[in-house]
DNA sequence: CACAATTAAGTTGTGCACAACTAAGTTGGA
DNA sequence: TCCAACTTAGTTGTGCACAACTTAATTGTG
């Protein structure tokens, strides 16, 4: 019989994720201001300069990010010349996003923002790879959770 | 010489944090459907009911959270019958942020949340400790970074 | 074939976050 | 005393997140 969690706020681990993560996206504001970038925005960059041109439900099945919230952030890249759609002929329904020559050269300029970002955190490479690991059986399991409770 | 670090997302701390912190958030938007609460809402009123009565300056100093967030939420907290705002007679820039008869009986519905939560979590007492401690060294040391890097 | 069910992307509306700004009150010197 | 500097809240505008919905195309089944 353990004692139950208590609602006090520094006990929460919800509240150190929450504060950690936004601390991390103020300094990625930061970094990217160079940019021109969001870190959403920049989040799906990294995912193209991985693997480019490929449907919009495929980015949203990576960053686990719906339409709702990929449709107008595309539109913003494509406005700044970064990406460009194109509906393919053998499936209407489906989208395709590609890197322009602009968006691809974007890259080099981001070379150095993953060293920033560590250095930042003053994690050696062993504690960030636990860390990540952690943070991914975490969410992992919150969804399963969530899952059952809601199954949407 | 250590490696740079790659621009690949999966090897990217920030990303699971990012992650991790949505997976988080969207258990609570099912948990406090309940109460009628978002979850900054909820933060809100945790940081209430640990001490009630306070200006807005000291629950966004408490919540990192500036007006122009608080402001709003307030209004919809107030508009939700509870919390209630008066403004300080002797400073009048001040307003202090009470909690009404019916935000302290909420208390009592929220009560069983932290375990629901921790629960979801799938993590013991003290790996959830360990992990807020590592997640409270990582906010600071990035922020210090930030601090360096942009005064505000 | 017909057409209901499914799928992909986009739209609308709400509520954070946060930068930049405004309004109003307070304080501390010269 | 006067008023410039500061402080506290609030406002405005932008960009996520996400639920709920729409539109249009495709698929599966009788």
């Amino acid at each position: 019989m353990t004692e139950p969690l208590s609602l006090r706020l520094d006990d929460q681990l919800c509240f150190g994720l929450y504060a950690a993560s936004r601390a991390v996206t103020s300094l990625y504001r930061v970094v990217l201001a160079d940019l021109d970038l969001t870190y959403p925005q920049y989040l799906v960059m990294l995912a193209l300069w991985e693997r480019d041109d490929r449907p919009v439900k495929e980015l949203g099945a990576e960053l686990n990010l719906d339409s709702g919230t990929l449709s107008p952030l595309l539109k913003r890249l494509q406005a700044a010349g970064l990406v460009c759609r194109t509906r393919r002929s053998d499936d209407e329904r489906s989208v395709r996003i590609g890197l322009t020559e602009s968006g691809k050269a974007l890259r080099e300029k981001a070379a150095g923002i993953p060293d920033v970002i560590g250095e930042a955190m003053g994690l050696d490479e062993a504690a960030l790879g636990r860390m990540r690991a952690e943070l991914d059986r975490l969410a992992e399991s919150v969804n399963a959770y969530r899952e059952a409770l809601s199954p949407s």
